[in-house]
DNA sequence: CGCTTCCATACGTCCAATATATGAATTCAC
DNA sequence: GTGAATTCATATATTGGACGTATGGAAGCG
């Protein structure tokens, strides 16, 4: 059975007519008669009685037509549905990112955009650290992260800078450098620290500790936290400073001070990493050209 | 697009691999790549994403797939819906019948049987008078009836008697006659009648005039009533006398009596009418059948 | 770097859908 | 009742397109 018999049986059903079918299919009528009777061979039941004046439906064919009906609207749709998937318009995005990553501007304007210019995608969030973001990505467990640097390797991922902040210290408010308009790395020299465990932010954290050894000295960790967040709060606490990126000042919790870092000043990058083989995945491709547009200028680096 | 393009787009799906769903589907790779290529075009989305190692479906592919899978699915179900149309096993058939049908037991025998054998199949039953059914019959309002003798024209309906029953004498239960073991009509000629309106049931009234004519009298109809279970109700209040279909005892009214009638004996035959056009609707075949089986030994009429 | 794998392209073949011509059954006109 | 008209079925010829065979080309692999 091909698509062409449903046609045609439809367009006889309708016209209760093989001769005026024909006219309307654009065909003779010897060729439709045939491909009734094919079809009807081989359902193994007769869809028409012939009539002295054309044909009418026989129970079984009248049973088939709504199907032949339901099937034919079902073929159309199913090419709109795909042509609205491939446009981005239809479908889903999966998207990972760091726990840091709410808090710089751009993200949840991004988000909110993307909601509203393609409210019949599918869209599902999810936070993790950098490293499971990307086995996540790898794994095909989310289509695209907004992640810290990557330590490891990235093989199969491509990247692409979204922004890369100037980090700050992060000091209770009454410590004795929150004064400073401006604060040099060796200040921090005797300082507490709160950081990444290395394991969930590798990049960020050596980086951080790179800056360090650059001022002249080597951060003493007295406490560990896993989300940007608890570092924050810890530093509320007292428990220590630490150096964060700057969007975290958004987060605007008391009993924290940020202060911008003397030259030179370490940056924190956000980036934005897919999987290489889905780089033409219409919803991410929406979406990256939504960053672009959104993002002030930034340098793009591509397959990590 | 025809059904082909949707079962090889399938395959290559399943397997990820051309050279292998070629080998499924019996055809060499080349034509497959041609219909995925033609139907991509068609489309005017690429389905595939084509990999080193075989291919994979992309976004607007894994749609289409779903859509493909579900209609092809449809496809192989309205042929089999058909088939079980055409058997028999599944539709409708919309029954009208006589008031007095019921009380025949061969008639509420073959609605249970029919039922039980055809659970799938939408039953509907209706009363009305035999000239109305012949009416509902022809318009298509019924599909088939139980009916009493039809007086006017048949034309393109068929006819086949179901039982063709001995009429019986109904009196009120302390009638002078409800002695008798077997009333001759004659002896009823002084009696006052309970009739049926010429009108809804010409068949049978006629049938009665005549043997009274014959027995040497005309009735005198002193009570009209449209349904026959108002006529043994009208007598069981003592209004008068009637001559019914023998089916009519299994009514038990209090205050009735039966008896057989002298001969010659007046019939009252039950038919089933249907559209001469739907003579071959599954349903009404196995309808017939099933009466044919259950039904004693009786002559039968075509084409009336 | 040659071998393998796998999809795409080129081209010839053949079946099946279509066209043309005609037949058969029924209706309609008169 | 006979001939014309209508309409679906059948017979035969034609042709487009699906398929097969051969080959190319790109990528991975040892």
């Amino acid at each position: 059975m091909e698509l062409r018999h449903l046609r045609y049986f439809v367009a006889v059903a309708d016209e209760g007519h093989f001769t005026r079918a024909a006219k309307r299919l654009g065909i003779g009528q010897p060729p439709l008669s045939l491909q009734i009777q094919q079809l009807e061979r081989e359902l193994g039941v007769l869809l028409f009685r012939r009539l002295p004046r054309g044909v009418a439906l026989s129970e079984a064919g009248r049973a088939f037509a709504d199907d032949a009906r339901r099937i034919l609207r079902d073929v159309d749709r199913a090419g709109e549905h795909a042509r609205r998937v491939a446009s981005g318009e239809l479908g889903r995005i999966r998207v990972g990112m760091i726990n840091s990553a709410p808090f710089h501007p751009l993200i949840p304007q991004v988000i909110r955009e993307f909601r509203r210019r393609y409210p019949n995608v599918a869209f599902s969030l999810e936070e993790r650290s950098t490293p499971a973001l990307a086995a996540a990505v790898r794994d095909d467990a989310v289509d695209v992260a907004f992640v810290r640097p990557i330590h490891g390797s990235s093989e199969g991922l491509d990247t692409e800078t979204i922004v890369d902040e100037d980090m700050l210290v992060a000091l209770p408010a009454g410590h004795a450098l929150a004064g400073r308009r401006q604060i040099p790395l060796l200040a921090l020299s005797i300082e507490p620290f709160v950081l990444f465990p290395r394991t969930v932010g590798a990049g960020l954290h050596d980086e951080i500790v790179a800056a360090c050894r650059r001022a002249g000295f080597s951060p003493r960790v007295v406490q560990e936290a896993s989300q940007v967040t608890s570092i924050v709060n810890l530093i509320a606490s007292g428990l220590g400073v630490s150096i964060l990126p700057g969007s975290m000042q958004h987060m605007h919790t008391d009993g924290v001070v940020f202060r911008p870092i003397a030259r030179p000043i370490p940056k924190a990058r956000l980036s934005l990493i897919w999987r290489h083989a889905d780089r033409d995945a219409p919803q991410l491709v929406r979406l990256r050209e939504l960053i672009r547009e959104l993002a002030p200028v930034s340098r793009r680096g591509r397959r990590a």
